[in-house]
DNA sequence: GATGAATGAGCGTTCATTCAT
DNA sequence: GATGAATGAACGCTCATTCAT
């Protein structure tokens, strides 16, 4: 389960692995997950594919690689920014995630999509990694609320709560931006979460 | 030369037709997306590849043919459901196709997904069937209570309101009803499209 | 576990299958096991890659049938040579089957060669399925001199007098008949083998 | 510029190559064929390919020179035995050699063949090692003998004679031993060998 | 000398597509 | 129209060998 071959100690191991890294993810969100492919992958790094298989065991773990470090990223911003915020409203709080989420997708959608796309093929689909621990997180913002709310369930409301948000982000970045603006869109998912969850009655 | 001798030939076509697209369906729900070739699908057929491409030009018009379908099959049975419930009040006509959309998306969830992969990896785009006829539908029913609702761009709350409810049933089919059950996720959904649209103070 | 992908029903399929192997044995036997790789055989079959795994499920499966084949004949002939001399001296019946395994080896040594070769790369060499059989009537042969031959344990003897006429004969067409001639060859191996078991001295 | 200082370098060289040559066999005895590679011998060498290749010009090389270290080892000590049984008894010599063959191979067995491997799948031969100097021994041995025996050709019966005992000596270790015993086996290819040789009634 | 990152020809295999029958 | 044998480009991956450091 190692997802390189060898640890990227020297500087040159380092690049070589960033290069891959990089044409790998430029491939997939500027060619799709057609042109995902190793050959493809090391021509566009610039590097033979036997180098590649230095540094990756098998085209899986790119894109493994890849998907973490997406969702590593999208973690750490969320909770970086859910704790920064922690003394705002949720009211506020949610606004600031939704704006986030959408700088994110709206920055990486196709990358973001080609990753989905090959992992849904090779069908370990299932939750991404980054929700677990988001979710999480919700929760325990919602917490001192659920009573206040009328939360029942804490845990499904923030599942459908999360859900809800990245779905329609995702929705807006791709259909919706183009039509009615990044500040319209962003205000739609906004106060869509804040209906859902109740907290648009909440004043603090 | 009579019209008997051209219709059994007709439908013996329609029915190679059939079975190529039963076949393929089948093989995409049960096997994935990874399984999805011509070959295997002629055979599962009953049919030769050469017959299969007799009716169908490319692998793609396969995949074609069949998201059409099921987008067809979708809209027209939404469009049927909100045509019957006219009457009712917007909350009980949520509450109905939220219903009719997770018993799709349950009884058909392994195939959208191998169709959405199968296009996304040719184009790179999670192509969305259905939309644009449902999206229109739920304008002119939501036009009513626009004014009441405060409502300001009816398109744009269309646009959320429908995604918003799509995206989560899939969400709630493929996470939510294993672990809360189906009514509850139903419920679920229903509070989040009412609140969204402020339906849930409305009382006709 | 099936050797072949398909049955080799139509002519022109069986035709192929043929050209396939008739390509591989002839790679092996006059390019050595280095040479024997899919590419190589299909186009030396004047074949398409394509084809050769139309009727072979992989690369070992060539070799599995080649190897079977062999084996086969092998057994056969050796068999039908046994059952013909079944009046024969014991003495005689050793001087037919050494004449017979020379004349196999012979024609075939860097067939046999190769295919050993390959399957000794796959680790699965073990006993070839041809010997067991022929052991079996050699065992046969020699029970009713048992007694007479002093032999005290049937199945060893059998064993080694088969192994000693095998290796010998291989050793003989490599090496021996160059420089002695096929005559004083097989009297050769005639002797070891009849000393061994002591039929030397036997008159019928 | 003293010899010290180029003896600890040349101690040096040996070390390394000793240790290449040692994993190498090291790899090939207990991975066989299939896992005997530059890379992975270097690795479990605990050196550098490049150090690998400063050693020996290629792969081949190393190969060859396992094969003539088995070759030299064999052979020497067949000869140191021969010598040291000079004034034994023809048939007590054909004994001691015997022994001395399977426990040779019996301890070298998948090493032994692992070279034969290599060595086919490269030049389409299996060769044999060390047999020219020891057939001549064996040849000088049985010469005083020759006339009583009544061998007419010395060099082809030593040929026959070595072979024999050679091949016999592997097929026991190989199937023979662990049905039967090492014991069993050993007097089976002593007493092929001596009646082969017509010893068996030659009293000294 | 030693290192080990880098190379790339070449292998086994798949599968969309064609075309002679 | 129907068949299915045939095609071959393309993919994932390996490993003997080189060469800059």
């Amino acid at each position: 389960m190692t997802l390189t071959r060898r640890a990227p100690s020297q500087s040159r191991s380092k690049k070589t692995v960033d290069r891959i890294l990089d044409a790998a993810r430029s491939i997939l969100s500027k060619e799709g997950a057609g042109a995902f492919n190793t050959n493809r992958i090391a021509q566009a790094a610039g590097v033979s594919v036997g180098s590649l298989y230095e540094y990756f065991p098998d085209k899986d773990a790119i894109i493994d690689r890849i998907s973490e470090e997406i969702a590593k990223k999208e973690t750490e911003e969320v909770l970086d920014l859910l704790r920064k915020k922690s003394g705002d409203s949720p009211a506020m709080v949610v606004e600031s995630v939704v704006g986030l989420l959408l700088d994110l997708y709206r920055t990486h959608l196709s990358l973001y999509r080609g990753v989905r796309t090959i992992r849904a093929v090779r069908e370990n689909v299932g939750t991404r990694p980054a929700e677990q621990v988001i979710m999480e997180e919700v929760r325990s913002i919602l917490a001192p609320y659920a009573k206040k709310l009328g939360i029942v369930d804490l845990e499904r409301t923030s599942f459908t709560l999360f859900h809800l948000v990245e779905s329609l982000s995702f929705q807006m970045v791709e259909h919706g931006e183009g039509r009615w603006g990044k500040k319209r869109c962003r205000e739609e998912v906004v106060q869509a979460a804040l209906r859902y969850a109740g907290l648009d009655h909440i004043k603090s």
